[in-house]
DNA sequence: TTTTTTATAACGGTTTACCGTGATAAGAAA
DNA sequence: TTTCTTATCACGGTAAACCGTTATAAAAAA
């Protein structure tokens, strides 16, 4: 029998050997390769094959979202499926749109990443039960659409280099004046930078946006 | 032979099915329980006992260091090891403080979780390497004094439970006066609030109090 | 019992954030 | 080439955050 062979993206090397010794139970499964960060994983894939990788989007260096865009870049085969503590359905849908196959929670039980490695490899979407409430109607629609064309119709906005930029240096408790002076440019810039991320990123404030940097480790 | 009774809390169940598939190696070592927040702690060792207990301090409801206040009171008899995402040493402190006999970081291989739990139970204090690392010299020579003596001369404040509930509605990104209407109080004492978090956790402004919210999962 | 902590409240003042709107230049994409 | 995106800047106004300081009653701790 073929094993899938798996490589597990995690930067808690508790919870790889733990998903690692509950998939040791697996006949099917095999795990071939783990990373503790999204570098890792990049150079991982630049040397090795896996048929699925289970990718947390929380890591240092180069997080999911970056390892994820790599991938789409490359358009290398392997299928993705992405590990969160976040159930954001905005995250859902970015992850998605750049190409994952499913969005495993991390309270999910055990048995659902069995459950969803044996339905990604099959060709198939998996999402965790309480990230399907999540996901609308329209969404679950458009999402059978080709790539170029998810990308043009977004469903959300996606930010700029200048803009995670300033929403770093916000996340950093620096004010709009400190920023101008930081990025040399007038503070009308920032703040305009400032109201289009408050826009993006559907918040009400500057806490939004800190909550949003951290969640996102852009902080 | 005796086994070592385990109950392990934590809000993502992947990581606490993981560890148990971990532990199911280890012969001394028996899990008897879990929790996916500090509310199923208390309830579960209200009727139930173990040796140890392994907690995640980022839990909903009630969070771990809430549960070791809790364990403080009632003069339990539990040893505790205390799981966390992120290595801050402010933290360590803390919960050390408050009664827990070991630090174990997300970041650290399975073994660990093996070589902690046996180490606790002997009586002695176990911590991640990098953990040990973190520690400094001063703090070293203090903890050893009682519990008593240590809350006296604090590392750092810790908050009131009003001041945990002001933080919790400002990382909801609701503003003063918004939070004054729903905690039917002055939007002046919600500004007293404000001003003793930021004082109390030593940031710059709202972004630093949501910043310390998300991390603490406060919110 | 005395002291400390907690939660409450007030106030004047300054700074910052936020809103709406409009505009321009450079570069990338269609 | 034309359109779209990105990054830049301005301005007037309102709302909110932040600062410093003071004060009081109740509860908890010493």
């Amino acid at each position: 029998m073929e094993k899938i062979k798996v490589h597990i993206a995690d930067d808690h090397q508790l919870l790889i050997d733990g998903i690692i010794a509950v998939l040791s139970s697996e006949k099917n499964i095999e795990v071939v390769g783990q990373s503790l960060n999204g570098e890792d994983v990049i150079n991982w894939f630049n040397k090795n094959t896996a048929d699925i990788l289970i990718l947390d989007i929380n890591m240092p260096k180069i997080d999911g979202v970056g390892v994820l865009q790599f991938f789409l870049d490359k358009k290398l085969e392997q299928k993705v499926i992405v590990l969160s503590s976040y159930d954001d359905t905005k995250l859902i849908k970015e992850v998605l749109k750049i190409g994952s196959s499913g969005f495993l929670a991390k309270n999910s039980a055990a048995e659902n990443i069995v459950e969803a490695i044996n339905t990604v490899y099959n060709g198939e979407q998996y999402f965790s039960k309480n990230i399907q409430n999540k996901l609308n109607a329209t969404f679950t629609k458009n999402r059978v659409k080709n790539k170029e064309e998810s990308n043009k119709n977004a469903f959300f906005s996606t930010l700029t280099p200048r803009e995670i930029e300033v929403l770093k240096l916000i996340a950093e408790q620096y004010n709009s004046k400190e920023i101008s002076k930081l990025l040399h440019i007038s503070i009308n810039t920032v703040e305009t930078h400032r109201k289009k991320l408050i826009a993006k990123l559907n918040v009400k404030n500057v806490v939004g946006l800190a909550i949003y940097a951290v969640k996102n480790n852009i902080v």
